[in-house]
DNA sequence: CTGTTAGCGCCTTCAC
DNA sequence: GTGAAGGCGCTAACAG
């Protein structure tokens, strides 16, 4: 592998002449510039990053660490993460904590160890609750998952008011007795629950609402407990793609169809909800803009240290289908 | 933030031992290694990576390039892959191809760059056919694609043998214009359709397929000209989890049911498989493992770089539903 | 078993 | 505009 001193040596200049070229930096003659160049190409060189980055005391590499890799919503912020992470020259790590606090752990400390440039994080609950930026030796952007009251730059959904949204359409559309089961295990769940519980507050029908943890398991054997339970609810609704997909296997398990004798609805609009028929009616998420708004916040906040702690909030999308019409209509 | 130095002084000895208790070498008195632990903890002292990987030439790092993490059989990959290089305290690079030839080339430059351990690769078609795992300053091992004739190491599926036991299973079941649409940029695809092939000629039936990029909407848009075409085939085979999901979507829109009018299959066990009525018959891969598998191959091959190249296969299991039900019956 | 020391490859003043 | 030289923090060879 060819190095710094034999690029020089080629190009009959000294390594400062190579370092500078190929930082860009000016101050270079054109012609010494042409010979590094022409050196460089010759020998095929490359500089060492772990020199690069043991001298200049930047990694220019970025974590990212996600809940679970296995919901999608969190691949495709992985994808528009990577692709603006590239485009800047910058790398990512990443992680996946898979809803396990401790893991996560783990993680933000091998950050350190990385001395990495910036994280962005979708956090577990117990992290979120006593989150502050100051605890950790690099800037921090939260994504999916925040607090109100989380002094912190962060990237989320309108939680709340989608789920009024959500619910509030199921209301109008003649349900009354509509169970909202949700993710207790994140603050993006619990949000979603807020503007469940103030929808149906708003129209005067008494809550039923059922936390669990986000995963599809227990979701199924909530709903199967539901489809149980007498009298039956009229609608279900899910606080995200994955306990959607529970809620919709224990109605089909159950023989229960939609929307009769039970609507549906949820969160993520994924390719299934459409198959599924006659259709789940979802609050679709801008994914890829939402992963895309995390890193930007993120590679300023590394420009600017001090600028002002900023929240992006992104509008969830209402999309009818048919499992939840009209009542009786 | 404290360095070796540091950690030596506040121990009473000298950077080698702090060295040697930090690598777990043996040959260091217990005294002192507890003595060494001690100060450690005192001074909260980590080790600063880009020096160490700069002086030892090690990265413990392995780059895994997937083709698409869209896919969700790639993000099981990936979270075998992690978990177990975890375990062994190796860090993971991911990288996206979005199978792009170009953005996987830059990925394998990057690796070099990284001066990864090893590499995982799931190549594009273009990157496969000219494989030479010489042309790598690293080890490579391909997963999921690879073909019969390239000397690499190699974690993949039964491909021919389980794309003939879906095929044959639907002539049992009594269908006989049976059409497969495949995703011909990967050696994955054109196995499965090679299995295909021989499943229909040993049967003294004619072949219907169709080859098409891998995605939801090129399945999608071949399905639909396939429902307009007469004679009408009688079953729809897909080469992967994706397409399988845009002749799904195909049929809806063209209100064809199945496995009246035509029978539906395909690769890859995803959960809405289980779901759209009356569920569609796959051959499951063993996702997880395969990864697992990969890993395994890549650690033991870092660590015996001359050991002979080996090749993991492993079987699809067949798993009937509705969707290909005895015909007329 | 322990300490001393010479670099790993690069960047970056500092002189010229 | 260019070159010489010191050192980033650590490991490993060597000497004791």
């Amino acid at each position: 592998m060819a190095q710094i001193k034999d690029v020089a040596k080629q190009a009959g200049v000294s390594v400062a002449s190579v370092s500078r070229v190929m930082a860009g930096h000016a101050g270079v003659s054109e012609a010494t510039r042409q010979r590094v160049l022409d050196a460089v190409q010759a020998l095929d060189y490359r500089p060492d990053l772990a020199a690069r980055r043991l001298r200049s005391r930047r990694t220019d590499t970025i974590g990212l660490i996600v809940s679970d890799i296995r919901n999608p919503f969190f691949t495709e912020i992985s994808r528009a993460v990577e692709d603006v992470a590239y485009q800047h020259r910058m790398r990512v790590i990443l992680c996946n904590a898979d809803e396990d606090p401790e893991k996560e752990a783990l993680y933000l400390d091998l950050m350190r160890d990385e001395n990495v440039s910036g994280v962005i994080l979708s956090p577990t609950l117990p992290t979120l609750v006593r989150f502050r930026s100051s605890d950790y030796p690099f800037p921090v952007v939260l994504v999916d998952r925040c607090d109100r009251d989380t002094a912190a730059d962060a990237v989320v959904l309108d939680n709340v008011d989608s789920a009024y949204r959500l619910t509030a359409h199921l209301i109008e559309r003649g349900y009354r007795r509509i169970a909202f089961i949700y993710g207790v295990t994140s603050a993006t769940g619990r949000q979603r629950h807020e503007g469940y519980v103030t929808a149906m507050a708003t129209h005067g029908l008494e809550t039923l609402a059922k936390g669990v943890p986000a995963t599809v398991e227990a979701a199924r054997a909530a709903a199967s407990e539901l489809a149980r339970s007498r009298p039956l609810p009229d609608a279900l609704a899910a606080s995200n793609g994955l306990i959607l997909l529970g809620l919709t296997e224990a109605l089909r398990e159950a023989k229960l169809r939609f929307p009769q004798p039970i609507a549906l609805a949820g969160f993520d609009d994924l390719p299934w909800t459409r198959l599924v028929e006659p259709g789940i009616t979802v609050i679709a998420q801008p994914t890829y803009d939402l992963g895309q708004a995390a890193i930007d916040l993120l590679l300023q906040r590394i420009a600017h240290p001090a600028q002002s702690v900023r929240r992006v909030v992104m509008r969830g999308e209402l999309i009818e289908r048919g499992s939840s019409a009209k009542r009786g209509g």
